[in-house]
DNA sequence: CGTCTTTGACCTGCGC
DNA sequence: GCGCAGGTCAAAGACG
């Protein structure tokens, strides 16, 4: 055992390693891409200036409306059950107000839609384990246990418990065709400070609520947002991510069972690994809160759209000599469970990480609630309006 | 004794 | 209106 672990801490070694040279190498390749996006800003506002309204730039607008309307509903929503936040969230939210034009206002209807959505968004992460609840660092209660139709093995559902009236649950239930995959459904959004490990999954599922909720983009950029989409969307294994939004409450599915390495590292320059707990994240802020209404935007817009994912071949990232015992690594991990769950908060970084160092500090922040053990940074996303325009990368949809 | 789990009853939404 | 399925409630029991 000891030296097995020796190797891993080796090979652990050696990812971060490679990860730091990716990220170095990422930031410059971004910090010119952005360049380049100031200087196609410019010329698009020039093009409006004379009556043209370029596509790109709707999507802007929409999507700078979507962040606030889902903030706004996010609060209301919460509200209504009792767990307002702070209304300092939302004057930070507001604080966007000023650039943002007539096209914003969102029609009362939407907003109440997509408070219901809001509070039937999910996370779904799927992941192998005996055990028969994965560890995510809240505490739970099992309020209930129903046996679902199609399926032998019965459904758990808990409640979280570490503070009173915190509105989240979570589903727990075994896999129909493979009983050694547990799938951990997530719905809501914590009320009340968390422990480190706690925020891991709490960046997944608010990221993942955001993302379902966005759905407020005029309908005559659709088509241009999906190919926005196609353009900017980050790299994630296919295996992983999967939106779907004909299931009967819009779901973010985190594929966590399968044999290739999930945390195989990406092959473009641009792309963004996932990163290590001890990674440096510092700069990923407003990525993280703005790559959900992205994410959500595409699932919005394609209401009959089921199964979208993010495709990518991830398996050259690294030197062959490194990939054969990466692969085994995180094989061995993948079976652990709390790793899975560590992993499904993880991905939420990795989202925003592939549209980080943008140098943008005004934005809270889902995942950097971590430093300040609050949760108020769930709520915020007020400087979406560019922050999308940052990375371009490959993107399949089935 | 307090907390948690179990489990049948109840509620709600949906399709027919 | 009825039946079904998913989700929740709450009394009873188990456990430390």
């Amino acid at each position: 055992m000891n030296s097995e672990n020796s190797h891993l801490r080796d090979m652990l070694n050696q990812m971060g390693n490679n990860f730091n040279s990716l990220q170095m190498h990422m930031q410059t390749l971004m910090q010119q891409q952005q360049q380049t996006d100031q200087n196609r800003a410019s010329e698009e506002e020039q093009r409006t200036s004379n009556g043209l309204m370029e596509p790109r730039q709707f999507m802007d607008l929409g999507l700078a409306a979507a962040a606030k309307t889902g903030e706004a509903s996010l609060s209301s929503s919460e509200g209504r059950n009792g767990l307002d936040h702070s209304s300092a969230t939302d004057k930070d939210i507001g604080g966007g107000e000023d650039e943002q034009g007539p096209e914003n206002k969102i029609p009362k209807s939407v907003d109440q839609a997509t408070e219901a959505t809001m509070r039937k968004a999910r996370v779904s992460v799927r992941a192998r384990s005996e055990a028969p609840m994965i560890t995510d660092g809240c505490q739970w209660r099992k309020y209930g246990q129903k046996m679902a139709k199609g399926n032998p093995s019965p459904r758990a559902y808990y409640r979280c418990t570490m503070a009173a009236g915190c509105p989240v649950r979570k589903q727990v239930q075994r896999c129909a065709e493979d009983k050694t995959i547990l799938i951990t459904t997530y719905e809501g959004n914590h009320n009340h400070p968390l422990p480190p490990a706690a925020m891991a999954m709490v960046s997944t599922t608010s990221s993942a609520a955001k993302m379902l909720l966005s759905d407020s983009m005029p309908s005559v950029d659709n088509l241009m947002n999906s190919n926005f989409l196609a353009q900017t969307m980050l790299p994630c294994s296919s295996n992983m991510a999967t939106i779907s939004a004909s299931a009967p409450f819009p779901t973010v599915t985190l594929d966590l069972t399968q044999s290739s390495n999930p945390l195989q590292f990406p092959r473009q320059p641009n792309q963004f690994p996932i990163p290590f707990p001890d990674a440096p994240t510092v700069g990923n802020s407003s990525a993280v809160a703005l790559l959900p209404q992205i994410f959500g935007q595409a699932l919005c817009n394609q209401s009959k759209f089921s199964g979208l994912q993010m495709s990518h071949d991830m398996d050259q990232g690294l030197p062959p000599m490194h990939q054969g015992q990466l692969s085994d690594t995180v094989n061995a991990l993948a079976k652990d469970p709390n790793f899975t769950a560590a992993l499904a908060a993880a991905i939420s970084s990795l989202i925003g990480g592939s549209y980080s160092n943008n140098g943008d500090n005004n934005t809270n922040d889902v995942v950097d609630t971590t430093s300040n053990n609050d949760e108020s940074g769930t709520t915020s996303n007020n400087n979406s309006n560019d922050n999308h325009k940052r990375s371009s990368s490959r993107f399949q949809v089935n």
